[in-house]
RNA sequence: GGGUCGGUGGUCUAGUGGUUAUGACGCUGCCCUUACAAGGCAGAGAUCGCAAGUUCAAUUCUUGCCCGACCCACCA
């Protein structure tokens, strides 16, 4: 059946209409039964913690534009859709939808809010990131806190334990005093803060003073020594001595080391366990005391005396008032210094001396750097980013966070000799609270004391190409390394770094052939999206606006890797060319329906030069698709049609196609034969940024010719060299150039483009000559002229190209 | 401080060792031409960040500098 095209295009129907049919057709699903070679996508899992921002808008649809072109070359398409809905992130929704703390209840309880309150908002997320018309399988579908990945990221845990991968140490470490937990490096960020450099007078036993400058006063009452650089002068003499610390009395010594910097503040500073890492380098190297002033949650300790109990803030407060107050507080500078926080949160971090798991990889830095050349970076230079992040590590992968909702380790600790029990393979997944191990301890014991930290959320996120392929199965090992990891920059240091180094530890393979790597989605001005800003735009708004295809048409304006402000221009662009994109096939479709369309024996010139072109255009853009840069196979799709196509090729074929009695049976079969082509070509090379139009049109013609049920799982266009025609283009580009002559001439003129002119004279050299008489006719007609005549112009009208045209 | 990317008409951008540097938005003019007025056609508008070098030839390659973005480090 062909269903009639309406005069306009309206996308809200129509795009409605065809993810209905995608979906009640299964069009993306993967066929397990198929030869076909398989183009397998790692697909990022959004985390759940909040709802869908343009950012992810862009990024998934890059990797929708890449997986529907290899489903169009033929490729079965192994495309999930996870969600990673476990750890901080997760925790933090949870607790806002629910509008309490998890402190407030038990562990038990929060879980099972957890449990369901995700189980919603994976409902919502998957609604809107359906909206964008994305390609993917819903059928292959995974939560990280579903029992198979906990399984799959346990067993990953225990592998790695008894690879000698993984260790328990009680080290100072990261620490977040609002979360409660440790963190890892990746999960840093930098902050700017405003503060003060506070000179504080320490004095000698000998009553001597010395000024030490400190922006956190209140670390104080952890101060186990003060240093000073070797070669600094001005302290020789004090090196050895004993300082007392102002407001707590206690004596620490005054020692020497080459990392203090005597042009900072005085050129003494104070070492506390812990104010940052130096001085747990200086604790280790000097053997210092441990002097603990801050607790799990941020208060002060008992060792802080008066302070006890205080937030961080508050004693630094109090501590300052007391040392003004004692004229112990000399100066205060103001400084702008930036200070590492928590990303999840924004609270500065501290290190707090802690017991956590470990996975060992820094030995391993040079073998990650130079295994991930056997990946094919898009854009090359991020793999640069992968390399400096890995040459700046500087601690093993904490791996343990004292939170809830998490995959647990698979492990007791014996009650009696303290020893680790691991679970066995068979019994995973486990949750050591709940469940027993399958046996006693070696010790004879058989009371054990559950692991109650959980893993890292990337611990079980890092294992994806092991979750969707089945770690283990036939089909894993078939398709491991997957063809392709899509993901954006931000997450280089952390998905795509922890995926690596999963993927070599378990299976000593890279885990894809191909990263591409999309930018982030900028406000107007190019400025970050956040919600304090206010400048947060939802793709749901911009699909109701214009629509899903206008939407996917702005991103595919961002070159890979970049960075991409969201421009409404860009969207009026998309619109417009919808819209012509709409008439055009409705012109050439009411011309070449039930027409015959085959090849014709003879080919005429002007088409042959179109077709020429075409097939170029074709070799270009397929081969800018298997390199990534979807957005230079839009742009270069989108020029071929506007300017090729509808301004010049359209007008050429009218006479053609209206006064028919005017030309031979095979010169319109021509016609018919390239229009068919082009408008079939160019949708597929469209589809897959425009997915819902493309169906729309080729649904109102080819699907019925092609036999295929969706453009989408229709053969992307092939070069046909026998329509080449080198001297056919030639003489076609010439005719363009002629007639954009005769435009700019009626133009200048004011006459309409449809106005008659009595005749052209073409004066050009004899090897031109010959080559335009292969298009003199339409030429002709296009430009509406009663006659064109070749020889020396009398008058020049208009002068191009080496060429000069009278034009009457 | 280190790294990466970028600097092209008013704005956003494509692209290239070689005639006249792409397109979009905006602006101006013309045209209701049987696909398209949310259109078509045409026009104005760019010393391609600055300086030096390589080359017959540089916006393109090299180096230095300036500016911006991002990442990392430092952060007493």
């Amino acid at each position: 059946m062909v269903i009639m095209m309406e005069s306009k295009y309206d996308p809200k129907l129509v795009e409605k209409k065809w993810q209905k049919f995608w979906a009640d057709n299964q069009i993306y699903k993967f066929n397990t039964e198929s030869e076909k070679p398989v183009f397998s996508i790692d697909t990022p899992p959004p985390t759940v913690s909040g709802g869908m921002h343009l950012g992810h808008a862009l990024s998934y649809t890059h990797a929708d534009f890449i997986a529907r072109f290899w489903r169009m070359m033929g490729y079965n398409v192994f495309y999930p859709f996870g969600f990673d809905d476990n750890g901080l992130a997760t925790e933090r929704l949870v607790e806002k939808k629910i509008n309490m703390n998890s402190s407030d209840m038990t562990r038990e309880e929060f879980i099972k809010l957890c449990l369901e309150k995700t189980k919603e908002a994976e409902k919502e997320l998957k609604r809107q990131f359906t909206l964008i018309g994305l390609s993917v399988d819903w059928s292959i579908n995974y939560r990280t806190i579903s029992d198979y990945c906990r399984k799959i990221s346990q067993l990953s845990f225990l592998r790695l334990y008894k690879m000698g991968r993984v260790y328990q140490k009680e080290t100072p470490f990261m620490w977040c005093p609002k979360c409660h937990t440790a963190i890892a490096q990746a999960e840093l960020e930098d902050v700017e803060q405003a503060t003060f450099f506070n000179d504080i007078i320490f004095e000698t036993e000998d009553g001597e003073k010395l000024v030490i400058s400190t922006t956190r006063p209140e670390l104080l009452p952890a101060c186990v020594a003060v240093f000073v650089h070797p070669e600094d002068e001005r302290y020789k003499d004090y090196v050895g001595k004993k300082v007392i610390v102002p407001l707590f009395g206690h004596k620490v010594s005054i020692l020497k080391d080459e990392r203090v910097d005597p042009e900072k503040g005085t050129g003494i500073v104070m070492c506390c366990t812990f104010g940052d890492q130096t001085d747990m380098e200086w604790y280790q190297a000097h053997n210092l005391p441990l002097r603990i002033a801050i607790t799990e949650t941020g208060k002060m300790t008992k060792i802080s005396g008066k302070y006890e109990g205080l937030k961080i803030e508050e004693a630094r407060k109090k501590i300052l008032e007391d040392l003004k107050n004692k004229k112990l507080l000399v100066k205060q500078t103001p400084i702008t210094h930036s200070v590492n926080v928590h990303e999840r949160c924004g609270t500065p971090i501290e290190f707090l001396v802690t017991k956590q798991w470990f996975i060992k990889y820094l030995d391993l830095k040079k073998e990650l750097i130079k295994r991930a050349k056997e990946i094919n970076w898009y854009p090359k230079h991020m793999k640069a980013r992968y390399d400096h992040w890995i040459n700046g590590l500087q601690w093993d992968w904490c791996i343990s966070r004292q939170r809830y909702f998490g995959v647990p380790f698979p492990l007791w600790y014996c009650k009696k000799c303290g020893s680790v029990i691991l679970a066995d393979e068979e019994q995973l997944p486990v949750d050591p609270l709940r469940d027993r191990p399958n046996r006693k301890c070696k010790c004879g014991s058989d009371e054990f004391i559950p692991e109650k930290d959980v893993l890292d959320t990337w611990a079980t996120s890092s294992l994806t190409p092991q979750i969707t392929l089945k770690w283990g199965s036939d089909f894993f090992n078939k398709n491991f390394p997957m063809s392709l990891r899509p993901q954006a920059h931000d997450i280089i240091t952390l998905w795509a770094f922890n995926t690596i180094v999963k993927s070599i530890l378990h299976e000593n393979k890279i885990p894809w052939k191909n990263i591409m790597i999309s930018g982030h989605a900028l406000d107007t001005y190019g400025k970050k999206m956040s919600k304090s800003k206010g400048n947060v735009i939802k793709p749901e708004d911009v699909i109701n606006k214009y629509s899903v295809d206008c939407l996917r048409f702005w991103a595919s304006q961002s070159k890979l890797g970049e960075d991409l402000p969201f421009m409404e221009k860009d969207l009026v662009t998309g619109q417009k060319f919808s819209i012509k994109l709409w008439n055009a096939a409705r012109f050439i479709l009411s011309h070449i329906k039930g027409k015959r369309t085959e090849k014709p024996e003879k080919i005429r010139p002007i088409d042959s030069w179109i077709l020429t072109k075409l097939n170029k255009q074709i070799k270009k853009i397929t081969k800018m698709f298997k390199n990534y840069n979807y957005s230079g196979a839009c742009h270069e799709t989108v020029q071929f049609f506007w300017h090729d196509v509808c301004d010049n090729y359209l007008e050429m074929i009218k006479d053609r196609v209206y006064n028919k009695e005017n030309y031979e049976e095979w010169e319109i079969q021509s016609a018919y034969f390239t229009l068919y082509k082009l408008l079939l070509t160019i949708l597929k090379m469209m589809a897959p940024f425009m997915p819902h139009i493309t169906e729309e049109i080729y649904h109102n013609y080819f699907s019925e010719r092609e036999n295929k049920k969706s453009i989408h799982i229709s053969r992307w266009p092939s070069i046909d060299e026998t329509l080449s025609n080198l001297e056919a283009e030639e003489a076609g580009n010439l005719a363009v150039d002629i007639i954009s002559s005769v435009r700019k001439y009626k133009t200048k003129n004011n006459i309409s483009m449809n106005a008659p002119l009595n005749k052209i004279i073409i004066n050009c050299k004899k090897t031109e000559e010959d080559v335009l008489k292969l298009v003199v006719k339409d030429i002709k007609t296009t430009a509406k002229a009663n006659s064109i005549e070749f020889g020396p112009a009398s008058k020049i009208t208009t002068e191009n190209f080496g060429m000069t045209l009278n034009i009457e």
